[in-house]
DNA sequence: AGGCGTTTAAGTCAATGTGACCTTTAGGGG
DNA sequence: CCCCTAAAGGTCACATTGACTTAAACGCCT
């Protein structure tokens, strides 16, 4: 933090960029926003969209302009934090680059217009992927890996299972968001027992969503409560 | 991630730091580890313990030799994981320095010796500086906080507190970690019932300590397991 | 209108985990 | 030998959980 090793040959400056693993729910998968890379190196190859860090910006606000330039998403629609910076001297061969990773979720998003230095953009399915995941360029394959078990992990102990949904959102696509993100499914009466417990969780509207059959659902919308307490683990499930 | 822009005005190289919070327990107490800055800016302020990352280095790699450099620490022996990137463009008055945070745990740790460009580092209670915060250098104060929190949050879900004791520990020392670093007393029966249900958590060694006075306490080591599961949630604690 | 399939809502019950509290055991020192 | 102290082990009421069952509210079809 101090500037008595600037002049010396060990420090160089670095390029910083930010990557964004960006998750929806759309169709019953969990998806992950691809691009095709445009340039070298790795041209052609899929890879998570991200960018420079411009002059005057926080990392949070380039994240978000890449939101909008590489994926054509308005970021005050969905949550986003940040997960972690990878800097290893080897992860891009044009030299150091530092690349602050971000995670961004958000309910079933639209297809993303073509980016600007991509020649496409696209929603891929994470089921697909776990397994050839060496197919994406620099390091992305082991972000992604982090961004998934940290939407996992987060799912047990915060609300941020919510920001998959719509505003408005009916206890049972709560439920599907857990069981899409966990492969997993869960007890419809023991999950809804244990939001509707957690005080802050969502908060009932007094409105009725009518399915196209069924009784018609209670919607509800987000709480204040970010923090479950206690959390809502995975394992157990149900065995059907 | 691409060099389209690399040219543009709105793109600058930047200076790549690591920042160490790095905590132990000390007479009771929660310690961090700061210096008081020998160089501007922010002369004679403290400071959290950090510097350049050099040229050949990983992020981890840098973060390990600062704490070798500026605080006479051995990383092998303690725990060390990445906090997060903190680069608001106006954190450094002398331009833009992106910081990766790093978190680092270990048992009582010796005292420091005088880092290179510091004029002197020591151990700090967190509870004296919680109030005063606003005395550390640059955004040490949010990143002293996060850390904090991290450790707080991690000691309920994972197996971290033995990252804080030697590698021969007794349940109580186990306990008092838990104790000091959530401010609030914990039921020595009920902790020893949970931490022992809890496989993987700590392994028996066969071996016993004799205190100054009372029944002996058996030794334990960390065991294998890093998630807890059901988690230690804090709350409740001890009425008395 | 009445029955049917479907989805949401609500209830039951045994097993498990938790918090509060008490008792026993194993040392050292007077 | 008794007392003090800290560790270890046990008890009991209560809350939470997982598995399962039952009731309610719709659209649709005959």
């Amino acid at each position: 933090m101090d500037d008595w090793l600037k002049d010396s040959t060990e420090v160089e400056a670095s390029w910083v960029t930010v990557d964004l693993a960006i998750f929806t729910i759309r169709s019953g998968q969990l998806m992950v926003l691809l691009i095709e890379r445009g340039v070298e190196p790795f041209l052609g190859r899929p890879a998570l969209p991200g960018g420079y860090v411009h002059k005057n910006e926080t990392l949070r606000e380039g994240a978000l302009r890449e939101l909008r330039e590489e994926a054509g998403i308005d970021g005050n629609k969905l949550h986003l934090e940040q997960l972690g910076a990878y800097g290893d001297p080897r992860r891009d061969p044009r030299g150091r680059v530092v690349t602050i990773a971000y995670l961004a979720l958000g309910p079933d998003l639209p297809a993303p217009v073509g980016g600007t230095d991509a020649r496409r953009a696209y929603w891929a399915p994470v089921s697909q992927l776990e397994g050839k995941q060496a197919a994406l360029a620099f390091d992305h394959p082991a972000i992604l890996a982090e961004a998934l078990e940290q939407v996992r992990s987060k799912l047990e102990y915060t609300a941020v299972a919510t920001a998959f949904c719509s505003e408005l959102l009916t206890l049972s696509e709560l439920r599907t968001v857990y069981e899409v993100i966990w492969g997993q499914q869960l007890d419809p009466s023991n999950f809804r027992r244990k939001v509707l417990n957690t005080t802050g969780f969502v908060k009932p509207t007094g409105d009725q969503r009518f399915p196209p059959t069924g009784r018609p659902a209670a919607l509800y919308r987000r709480g204040d409560a970010w923090l479950l307490n206690p959390p809502l683990l995975r394992g157990a499930g149900h065995t059907a």
